[in-house]
DNA sequence: TTGTATGCGTTATCAT
DNA sequence: ATGATAACGCATACAA
């Protein structure tokens, strides 16, 4: 029987520590029927050899997979890693690993291929992002097959255990105001894409500041987009045909935003003194163009961190408990009052 | 014995098949000593039953597990998710599944740490980025575990199996040729950190276009970066305080080719008419910013999938041949002809 | 509080 | 070419 070569297994821990495997099973399970002495005599055991229970083993016994799992479909891909970090912020030095999967948001078999990945797989929990996160089929699968997810999202469309939101509502109500406050009053918005949670939150959050100010709403001011550069470029060129234009432009994502700051600069105009904008996101791209993006920042890792411990933590962690996180404005240099109208 | 309810097993396929475990087995593992019709017969009840064999049980069997990890630390956001992509998308309806596995370079553990990731988690192959995947002492662990691997890095430093490389010397020799061929001479170099491959490449690449087109390489033309933005805006703060300061400037990344744009409009000058600015990777951030830049785009996504091929792939794979991808030059807005010098 | 026997679903060994 | 039986390493039911 000499195979002392590979990982020591829960067997070698039982014969040297005298005990049967059930009692060394139950070590690492924190079974509270114990008895003390044996408990520190077996992890004693466990120390020495450096065991560490086989995951693969673990699985198939208890029909569940040490794995967390990030569903996500066509986010932007800072957001996707920002996640990504956050998630494996508290993964780390755990017994817990991440793992990926993209689906494909409009195929019609979406949520069958999805089922069937949760049955085989048998994650420990998932982490569903924006916008597929919105699908409440998907949270229902979840839920049949009895796998532990928190949804991700714009605005709190489920319960504290299964969501971790940001206040994008408020937090846009609050960059219009700071335009406003600067003084403007023709203030535009480009939209995120229809259907999409986000892109409603943003635009509300545009509406509610706008007659909060008593301003009126313009449907000319408000024009469609896809959160993409491009998308933000032909809003920004749709705007700047009107006249009077626009003094400053609320974009629903910083890469649209950097689309209308590419357009009025196309134009000869000059950002903020002529155009004042205001983008969301914070992705690395608003502090990096000229000038400096104002933006929205959603504090995404700190969603993703609360949504781990959410799926892994303890009962009763703190830092899981909270699920609505707050945006906060950065004030940057693409807002500035409005110039001679 | 009800319990009809889950998934088919390997027995449920065995007993209407009216053979034994074993059979089944072999026609799921492709076992070539086999009868034809038997083979079918079993095929037929697998395809009637939607019998998938359940990856927590093979695993233990095989001591291996059907993951492909993506191993890397601290390299640039886009890449990683590029990376993810390319490999998701040769991974996307095979058994396999990506997992995520960060490492702390620097800390003195990683490579234990790593081992027993490995050792634990038996992932059937793994991906490793720069600049981790220039760790030779992480090869060998993969090979000593006998976990299929591959490393991708800016220049061929492994053996094809397992080394997916790009050329970044001979493409940033094209680059800084580009800018020679515009008539520029004093060529300034932003490079990358000190003990990356990747920098010495782009370092090299710049040398020998120097060289090769007769001019005088000179050592204040040279600044150190660590393809952060805030070192691209130092870099381009002490090369254009030279007298006479650059007229191009090839920067070893996109990012730091922002910063020393940033810089240059701060100091009032035109690009690409006072300064010309080439950048490396094709960021998101090179086309969204103003004015675009031109810069080295790498096939990461190709690469990616190639690895993928090799890891996963069946021996023969054309596609899984290749290793070396080649980087091309993608012309934007911010390279023009040096003005009155 | 602890141990025994058995199951999880697959693959490997060694027969036939 | 196929099958009976034993791993694989851990957890659960039930007994002690």
């Amino acid at each position: 029987m000499m195979k002392r070569s590979a990982q020591p297994t829960i067997n070698d821990v039982a014969r040297i520590a005298g005990v049967s495997k059930k009692t060394v099973s139950r070590v690492i399970n924190r079974s509270p029927l114990l008895n003390g002495d044996t408990r520190r005599r077996v992890e004693e055991v466990i120390a020495n050899l450096g065991y560490v229970p086989n995951p693969q083993a673990r699985a198939l016994a208890l029909r569940r997979n040490f794995l967390i799992a990030l569903i996500h479909d066509n986010p932007n891909a800072q957001m996707v890693l920002n996640v990504q970090q956050g998630l494996l912020e508290v993964l780390r030095d755990t017994e817990f690993e991440l793992i990926v999967h993209p689906v494909d948001r409009g195929s019609p078999t979406m949520l069958e291929k999805l089922g069937q990945f949760l049955e085989r797989q048998r994650p420990y929990g998932v982490m569903i992002l924006p916008p597929i996160s919105e699908n409440e089929h998907l949270a229902q699968l979840c839920e049949q097959i009895g796998c532990r997810y928190v949804r991700m999202g714009s605005a709190p469309f489920a319960e504290g255990p299964h969501m971790v939101a940001s206040n994008d509502r408020e937090a846009v109500r609050g960059a219009v105001g700071h335009l406003i406050a600067a003084g403007h009053r023709r203030i535009a918005l480009v939209m995120g894409p229809h259907g999409f949670r986000s892109a409603f939150e943003r635009q509300k959050g545009y509406e509610e500041a706008i007659e909060a100010a008593g301003l009126p709403l313009q449907r000319t001011l408000m024009v469609a987009g896809d959160y993409r550069f491009e998308s933000g470029m032909r809003a920004a060129e749709q705007l700047l045909d009107l006249s009077p234009p626009p003094t400053a432009v609320f974009s629903s994502n910083d890469e649209m935003a950097a689309g209308v700051l590419h357009v009025a600069r196309e134009r000869g105009l000059n950002v903020p003194q002529d155009l004042s904008i205001i983008g969301f996101d914070d992705t690395p791209i608003a502090a990096h163009i000229w000038p400096p993006l104002t933006t929205v920042r959603w504090p995404i890792a700190t969603m993703a961190r609360a949504a781990a411990l959410k799926l892994v933590g303890e009962p009763g962690d703190e830092e899981a408990e909270a699920s609505l996180f707050v945006s906060t404005l950065v004030r940057r240099a693409s807002v500035a009052p409005p110039g001679e109208g």
